[in-house]
This record gives structure tokens, C-alpha cells and sequence, in this order.
RNA sequence: GGAGGGAUGACAGAGCGGCCGAAUGUACCGGUCUUGAAAACCGGCGUGGGCUUGCCCACCGUGGGUUCAAAUCCCACUCCCUCCGCCA
């Protein structure tokens, strides 16, 4: 959630920001308008309220000096006020829900050197890495047994049973078996070790209850997007992001604690529902993927950093595998609404020839603590709301893919990279079965 | 799922419907004393919001209700603990 005392403070400031991400102006003269009418009910019935109360503590003065007369004419009064103060609270309430609805649809503030741009196709690319990229090689050339999509390569070895997948929970929900179950199990235990050092490793529960799903964002705005759990009142998470950024939810952290930085891997759950038939081949795009995700709640100073390390450990973990990928700087369309500020990362799928993202590292500001009141204390003794900052490192469906195909063998087999050896064993080569 | 008990400030723990935003203790911060420290003593010590910056308002698990007035009474819900049942 923005900060309301800042569009009161320099709301040109806020509008103009908020412009480059297509938030009409009158949406937000509108919040700005609901904003003062509510100051102003809400000095009406707190006053009234006030008197109540002085009201009603002469009420039990008459009463103790057996002034019977006096403490009946307080009464009559005050229920009168009483009543208008009723009236008076129900407009705040009403004018106070309207604006914190229309508050809640509003996004983030983007940074001011996010690149302006429509949609994704205005993201700006700032770099790319390959293997032997600092010894001057030129970009990997990919040979024909590379170019195969990984679904085909997945029917071939056994690995990936998109079929069966989609007859136990429809399509999009991947099936991966033998070797390929493996390899994604040894994925995330290959990155958790890598965080753990730093980052106290979370497991954390697949559902979310609404309140927890508003805090980051993804309600009300993207209820589309979620799967709910109706009858228990809860919704399946679509990222570690959701509980974690709710960890802390309405506490006030110690400023020593701070980056206090968390890593976990769970399931993440994604209808999809504006994306139907689009990438929907193989792991292209799944309602299901287990993801690591790297979190840090931090303070404004160190928000910088906490982002330059997940991104760094995201890029570290690509490295390691020795898959191609770029790095793009999202621009004002392409933004999550509770981001100021996004890098992804996308990995290069050889067989489907085109390029996957695995990682979206995002600054998120004090918006998402703003709605989840995550606080810490100050050296100076006073509050204020952390920073959140957070990143996958990495998705596995989609490196799984690029795994597949980049190293793809010329006789059909897989041969993994070796840093996967000591969770892959003796499978670290796939092959076809009985060959 | 059934029965009972509980939820108050950082923690512990009081609180006949009316000067209760809340006693007291501990912790914490400052001061006195001391060569220093401890002890003792003195003072301070919740979070938000509004505006005329001095005041006002809200918050005692959550949401309703009763009342001139609710931490205190009533109703519903949530969570925690104990016991029973079921169960990976």
C-alpha cells in the first residue's frame, strides 16, 4: 500500500510516479478527495465522542454526590449525542472502507530509474551470461541434438509424464518420474544448501489465509490468478513470498536483527487465468512448481545490498549449471503491483529457442510492511516500516527444461552438470531406459 | 469431532460497569550514591490516528450487542493449554 501521508504531502510527486505505471489521475484525486472527507467525519465524531465521554464522567460524579436530578439531565443529553455520534461513525467507516479499497488497487511507487515502457516487450535488457563468457567466448551455438524440446526429451527418457499429470489434476500440472523426480528434488536441495548459510532455512505451510494473501499484494488485485480453498477460507499459496513477508506480520523488529534474511522452498500454485493457451507446451508455463525463494526484511539502507545479493545468488546458482541467461530491467508496465523496482532473469531454453524466466528479484519498499505492519525499532527509539526485498533463486520447472535440453547428449542421453553429482548419484547421466 | 480452562503492555500478573490506557513486579533507559561495579534510592519507559502542538480519539485475542458510560456484562468466532475420540 502507498504511503498516504505522502500523496498528502507532495501528491503531484505521487500522481506523476504513478502515471508512468498507467494509474489514471483522477483515480487518484479521488483517494486524495475520500482521504480529506474521512479527516473531516472523523473530527466531527471524535468530537462527539469526546463529549460522550466528559458526559458520561459527570453522569457518575452526579451520581456519587446523590444528585439524582442533575446525574438524569447529563444522561438525556449525552444519549443524544450519543446517537448523532453513532451516525457520525458509521459515515467514517463507510468513507474509511472506500478509500482503503480504492487505496488497496493502487501500486507501488516505481523507482525512479525503472525504464518507462507498456508491457514486457519494453523490458530492458542490461546484460547476458554463458559459459566461457569471461575467457571471450562468443555465444554458445547449440548443435541439433540440443535444439529438441524438452517435453519431447522428457517422453523419450522417461522423465516427464505431462499425460499423467494432466489426468490426475489436469493440464499443466507436470508429472516428473525416475530420474526426472530426482533431478528436481536435487535442485532444491543443491540451492537451500547453497542459502543456508546466510538465510535460516523456512518451511512454511502451502495455504494462506486472506488476510495473509492481502499483505504482499496478490489480493485483492490478482484473485484470478489464485486458487482458493473456499469452504476453509484459504488460498493456495503462488510463492514463498506470501508467508514469508506475513511472518512478521504486525510486530516490531529490533533494528539488530535486521537484514534478518529467510530462505525457503515450497510448491507454488498459479491459475494462469490470463495466460490460457498461451506457452502452455511442456513446463513452459504450470500451475504447480516448487520454487526457492530468498527474502530479506531490511531497513531502507540496506535494502539495496539485500537486493544486489539475492540477485547475485540467483545469478550464482545459473552459473553453477552452466545455463545461459540475460538479466532484464522491468520497465513501469511490465512491474508487479507491489514492486518499486524488478530484475529478472531468464534462462535460455536451446530446444524451445526462446528464453524462460526463472527469477524476478524485486524491491518492494515499505509497501507490502505498510499492509502487513512490519516494523522495526530505530537506534533513535522510534518505529518505522521495514523494507522487503525478495527473489527466486531459483524456479525449477523452467531450469529443469533448460537443463534438459542445453545438455541434451548426441545420442539422446542427458549428461547433468557436475555440481549436481552429489545429490544426482550415479543418475547425473539419463538415459533412455534399457539402452 | 466432544468436554473443560485460558487470552490484559517486552515478560509476569492485578483489575466491585464510572478519573483504568490500565495497579504491582521484572526487564530496559537516565540520574544519585560508589575508586569502579553491584545493591539501594529517584525519575522515565506501549502502539497508532486527527488537528488549532496542546489537546483529542482509538486499541486489554477478533467481531457484534447492552449502557449515559465496557478491559469489566451478553452473543458469536479465532487461537493456545488439558483430557477423550479419530488419525499420517
Amino acid at each position: 500500500m502507498i504511503d498516504l501521508a505522502q500523496l498528502r504531502r507532495e501528491p503531484e510527486f505521487v500522481k506523476a510516479a504513478l502515471a508512468r505505471r498507467g494509474v489514471e489521475l483522477s483515480t487518484m484525486d479521488e483517494i486524495i478527495g475520500l482521504d480529506a472527507e474521512h479527516r473531516q467525519l472523523l473530527q466531527e465524531a471524535e468530537r462527539l465522542r469526546a463529549e460522550v465521554k466528559e458526559l458520561s464522567r459527570q453522569v457518575g460524579e452526579a451520581r456519587r454526590n446523590n444528585e439524582e436530578d442533575k446525574a438524569e439531565e447529563l444522561t438525556s443529553t449525552s444519549r443524544e449525542l450519543g446517537d448523532q455520534e453513532r451516525m457520525a461513525s458509521q459515515r467514517v467507516d463507510a468513507v474509511a472502507q472506500d478509500l482503503r479499497e480504492k487505496l488497496l488497487m493502487i501500486p507501488n511507487i516505481p523507482a525512479p530509474d525503472v525504464p518507462d515502457g507498456r508491457d514486457e516487450n519494453d523490458n530492458v535488457e542490461t546484460r547476458r551470461w554463458w559459459v566461457g563468457m569471461d575467457q571471450g567466448a562468443a555465444f554458445p551455438t547449440y548443435a541439433a541434438h540440443q535444439r529438441v524440446p524438452h517435453w519431447d526429451i522428457g517422453i523419450e527418457l522417461g522423465i516427464l509424464d505431462l499425460e499423467s499429470g494432466a489426468k490426475l489434476a489436469g493440464s499443466m500440472f507436470p508429472l516428473y518420474r525416475g530420474a526426472g523426480a530426482r533431478l528436481l528434488r536435487s535442485l532444491g536441495f543443491f540451492a537451500l544448501n547453497a542459502h543456508m548459510a546466510d538465510y535460516e532455512e523456512i518451511r512454511p505451510p502451502s495455504f494462506a489465509l486472506t488476510e495473509t494473501m492481502m499483505s504482499t499484494g496478490h489480493l485483492p488485485k490478482s484473485v484470478d490468478d489464485m486458487y482458493a480453498i473456499e469452504r476453509d477460507d484459504l488460498w493456495a499459496i503462488p510463492t514463498a513470498e506470501v508467508p514469508l513477508t506475513s511472518m512478521n506480520r504486525d510486530e516490531i523488529l529490533e533494528e539488530s536483527q535486521l537484514p534478518l534474511r529467510l530462505t525457503a522452498q515450497t510448491a507454488c500454485f498459479r491459475r494462469e487465468a490470463g495466460a490460457a493457451g498461451r506457452d502452455t507446451r511442456g513446463l513452459l508455463r504450470v500451475h504447480e512448481f516448487d520454487k526457492v525463494e530468498l527474502f530479506a526484511y531490511c531497513t531502507p539502507d540496506q535494502a539495496e545490498a539485500a537486493h544486489a545479493d539475492i540477485l547475485a545468488r540467483a545469478e550464482g546458482l545459473l552459473q553453477a549449471l552452466g545455463l545461459t541467461y540475460r538479466v532484464l530491467d522491468l520497465c513501469t508496465g511490465d512491474l508487479g503491483t507491489s514492486s518499486a523496482r524488478t530484475v529478472d532473469l531468464e534462462v535460455f531454453s536451446p530446444g524451445v529457442d526462446r528464453w524462460l524466466e526463472v527469477s524476478s528479484v524485486s524491491w518492494f519498499r515499505d509497501f507490502q510492511a505498510r499492509r502487513a505492519n512490519v516494523r522495526y525499532r530505530t537506534a533513535a527509539g522510534t518505529t518505522a516500516l521495514v523494507h522487503t526485498v525478495n527473489g527466486s533463486a531459483l524456479a525449477w520447472a523452467r531450469i529443469w527444461a533448460a537443463l534438459v535440453e542445453t545438455y541434451r547428449l548426441s545420442d539422446g542421453s542427458v549428461k547433468l552438470p557436475d555440481v549436481l553429482a552429489p545429490y544426482m548419484g550415479d543418475q547425473l547421466t539419463i538415459t533412455k531406459k534399457g539402452s
